[in-house]
Order: structure tokens, then sequence, then C-alpha cells
DNA sequence: CGAAGAGTTGAAGCTCGTCAATAATCGTGG
DNA sequence: CCACGATTATTGACGAGCTTCAACTCTTCG
């Protein structure tokens, strides 16, 4: 039953695994080239400056706390390998996560105002970071507005996944919103091209992250996880993945992704220039 | 009430009131400038700059579409008068509202990144705007780098509220998110100056505005209104808040207002270089 | 005045949280 | 290697918070 669905991606198509892999396969390339070359097309030149800009790398263990809330650093981390999770606490103990931070992502947007952080960034696996210096990073952005451009963009499509996640919380039901969650994280997965050779994906998430990501408890999850496995939706165990209904699941969770802006060159769908439209308050 | 609302600048106006405007008084200023004059200083040339940029001036009626998803647009509306919201349909006809719209603030960021809009933004009131091309900003945010920066504050502030909204709606139960919601509104109202000489404040939201808001019903969010006024804390009726006791409320919404980074110079509250700390997974 | 929107109230029920106990799994050290 | 504690996952019983449905009132406005 699952391993039919698993073989999909692996067997006849891995289009659809790599596609954003487009050149260079050696692995230890630089994943914030990969990254906002999904945004632009970046030149030798602007490829080289990223890649000097990363080349100070540090090992960092499961758990540590990559930044704390209320501090401002000089320097902003990427990620290069493993996963970090972004999440502010309750006076009263609750925790709410706010995004994770996959292969490629910048710990924030710190760099561009000065701004100090209103939240935690810790990390779920242990990892590799690349420490790069705020004013290197400033400089390079200037020299390179393709660069500062596509730094811009990853920071407007965190707003759009920000708002999707708001979107998911108010809105949904417990079932819902672990139906898009997981639609959103192992879409993210594949772009990344971090899918298994089974179809199933790694993620290094407990069921207490999901339920502090959906405002849920662990009891609760569980027993829509287990649901979902009874169902024939998803099977997620020991932190792997495998979607056995994709088109189920994006049903039930009304999952479009196309917030995630994954490579995907927006069609202009409607233009009208500064006209304002009549009176509508769309009838729900 | 609309016309005693200009003079409360001028009157006795108690301190709080009128802390954010700090030397023109002339009505119709710029609202734009107010706004960006909180996160930088900004010279005559600026001023002009900016005043230039939003020479061309509508109005519109409750009820108008600003924006709507999937457009795109070689227009930005600045807010002057009134009050909008921006908010997303779920396909089963629940809404999620993701923010509100006051003068002074821009109808989004799609000025910076070819992009799409996700969502929709309507008017809650009647209102005025200003209509931006967008090319006209980008060369005034290639002049002026201060005006940059300043725009780029107002989109890292939008995201830190759409953080605490997600903390909001994800973790607080329904009278904590009112109280939160209440302060935070109040608060943004009060930094504009927008408040009644008798203290209270005109907010232009239904009830069915605070649900969607929140994640609630309208059902719900009545009950819980009448309560809080039952208690002495809220008096909100007729789209006329009266806030009775602030100090319970922040403490009952959690508030800490420091997110909305009206008018205040972070202090540098911690300066832990590129340190990383060591493993400290926060016990709750 | 009549209609439409906004707010209120009550009754009933479902989703989800709370509490608590038990398994299963993992990392660590003896 | 097994034993140990700690974390994670599962299960059941119970209850609370919030929703749903429906009726009714009040206000606003043409």
């Amino acid at each position: 039953m699952f391993t039919s669905e698993a073989t999909i991606e692996s067997s006849a198509a891995p289009v659809a695994t790599r596609c954003f892999v487009p050149i260079e396969t050696h692995p230890p390339a630089n994943p914030l080239i990969e990254k906002l070359g999904k945004f632009a097309t970046l030149s030798g030149q602007e490829r080289d400056a990223l890649d000097r800009l990363c080349r100070s790398r540090k090992k960092l263990g499961l758990g540590e706390t990559l930044v704390r809330e209320g501090c401002r650093s000089s320097f902003v981390f990427l990620i290069l390998k493993g996963v970090a999770v972004r999440y502010r606490y309750l006076s009263n103990g609750k925790r709410q996560i706010m995004g994770y931070l996959l292969p490629g992502d910048l710990c924030d947007a710190h760099f561009l105002v000065r701004n100090y952080l209103d939240h935690d960034i810790s990390l779920l696996t242990d990892a590799e970071v690349a420490v790069l210096p705020i004013h290197e990073l400033t400089s390079v952005m200037a020299a390179f507005p393709t660069v500062r451009q596509a730094l811009l963009e990853t920071m407007v499509t965190d707003r759009a996944m920000l708002r999707e996640w708001l979107l998911n919380v108010g809105q949904r039901n417990a079932r819902q919103k672990l139906a898009h969650f997981i639609c959103e994280i192992s879409q993210r997965m594949q772009s990344l091209g971090q899918v298994n050779p089974d179809g199933s994906y790694s993620i290094p998430l407990t069921q207490v992250e999901l339920a502090d990501t959906m405002g849920l408890t662990v009891v609760h999850v569980s027993r829509c996880l287990q649901r979902f496995r009874a169902e024939g939706l998803v099977y997620w165990s020991r932190q792997q993945l495998t979607i056995l209904d994709v088109q189920g699941l994006r049903q039930l969770g009304g999952f479009d992704q196309g917030y995630l802006h994954i490579g995907l060159e927006p069609a202009s769908r409607c233009g009208t220039g500064g006209e304002v439209g009549p009176r509508s308050l769309v009838a729900a």
C-alpha cells in the first residue's frame, strides 16, 4: 500500500526530485547559492562573492541555540546542514514555533535593519552553519543588486509562509492543520532534493514540535497522525515521513504550494494597473 | 466625533497622545513621513521627495477592494485616512484577517520584489489613499538610502507583528487573544494620535472582524467582550473602544508592545558578538 | 417603515485539552 | 552487553472551551 506510492518518485520519475540542482553536482555546494538561484540567475562573480561570504563554517550540536531573543549580533548564520527551529515562549510555558530553517536558510533578516530578534532559534539536529559577518553581507548586497534582490525575495517568501501559517493555525481544524503542514515541509524538503530513495523524507521533528507548530497538544497530534495512518494518508514514524496519498493530503489541508515560491515563475495572473475595482466584499 | 478627532493634538493634549507628532502640526501632514520618521530622521529633501511621491490622491468608499489576490500592479497604495484590512479566504468560507492598515501604512511590499499578492486588502471605512507609482518609489529608495532603510524597517516590523499574531492565535485562549489584540490596536491608534478626548478610540471593527482576526466565532467574541465589560476591563461598543483597566488588560493578554517598534529606540539589550551559547534548550 | 447588518442569548454538542498511566525508543554508562 | 533514566509515543477517561444552530433584539439606513 505504501511502497507503491513511494516508488513513484524514485523509480520512474526523478524529475521532481532534483529539478533545482541545475548544473553543479558536487555535494558540498553552497546551499545559499542554490537558494538564491531560485530567485535570480547569478553570475560567476556573484557566486564567488557568496562563496567567500560563507567561508567561515562551524559545526554545532543538537539543541544548541543559534540566536537568542533580544540579542543583536554582527553575524548572521546560514544553515548548511541540519534543521533549526524558530520559536517563542509564552510566560505560561507554551511555545509557538514560527518556522523551520532548512539548509540554505538564513537565521534572519536582522542584517537588513538594526533590529534585535524577538525570538530564539535553536537546532533540532546536529548541524553545520556558516557564519556571515553582517558588514560583508552588506557589501555584497551593495555590490550585487541581483543578490540583494534575491535576499529580499527570501524575506518576502518568509513572510508569505508566516501568513500561510497564520491562516493554518487560525482557521483550520487539527487534521487540516497537520495535513497542510506536512505538505509544506515535504515540499520544502523535496525542493532541496532531500528525498530518500524510497520516496520518504527524514524529518527531525517530534510530535512535540508538531504540536507547538500548530497550537495543538501532543496527545491530539498523536491521535491525528494515527488516524492518518489508518486512513492510508500518511505514515510518519520515527522521524521518517512517507506520504501515501499526496492528492488526498493536499485536498484535506487545502495546500496550494504557490506561496513557497520554489522555483516557480509567477505568472502575472491579472493586470489591472492602478485601477481600483468596484465595490465588492466577496461574499464568502 | 470625527472632527473633535483633529483637535486632540492641539487641545489639552495629554502627553501620551502626541509624543509622536514632533514638530509640524498642520493636519493634512503626510502620514508616510510621520511613519518613516519613527524609524529614521528624514532630511528636508527626503521629506519633499516623499511628499511628491504621494501627490496623486484618491478617495474611496467603505468596502472597496484595494488589491486583490493574484494581482500585480505598478502602483502601491498608501493609506492616508481610514482603515483597511488584509485577509484571505479559505475554500470553506472561513476568513483569516492578516493585518490592519492604518494611516501611514503601505498596501504592501510587493514594490520590493516582482511578486504578486497572496491576499486581498479592502476598506473598513471610507478612506483616502495615495497612489504611488512603483517606479517612482523605487527611484526614491535608490536616491535616499535612509528612506529605503526606513521602508525596510516597516517591512520587518510588519513581520514582527505577524509573528506576534501567530503566537496569539496559536497559543492563547479566547480572552487572552482578545486582550492582546485590543492592546495592540489601541497602541497603534495611540501612536497615530487617534485618541478621542475622553480617552476612547474610534475603531471601525465589528465583532465579525474580531472573530476573523483571532480564529473565533462571532458568538464567542460577543460573550468574551461582555465579560470584559462586566469585569471592568474594556468597554467596546458601537465601534467605540474604551479601555478601563490597561494594566489588567495587558497582563491578561501578555502584551509587551516592544514588537510594534513605535518610536522606541531599541536598546541593544545584549551583545554577544557571534558567540554561540552553550547547549541550552530553555526548560519551558 | 422595512430590510439588512450587528449584537445578544440559550441550548446542545463536538473538538480538543487535561490528567494519568503505560509502552516503546534512545542515549548513556556501568 | 544489559540496565538505567530520559524522551517520545500511545491510550483511555473525563471535562472544558469553543462552535453550531436558532431565535430574538437593536441599530442603521435607504
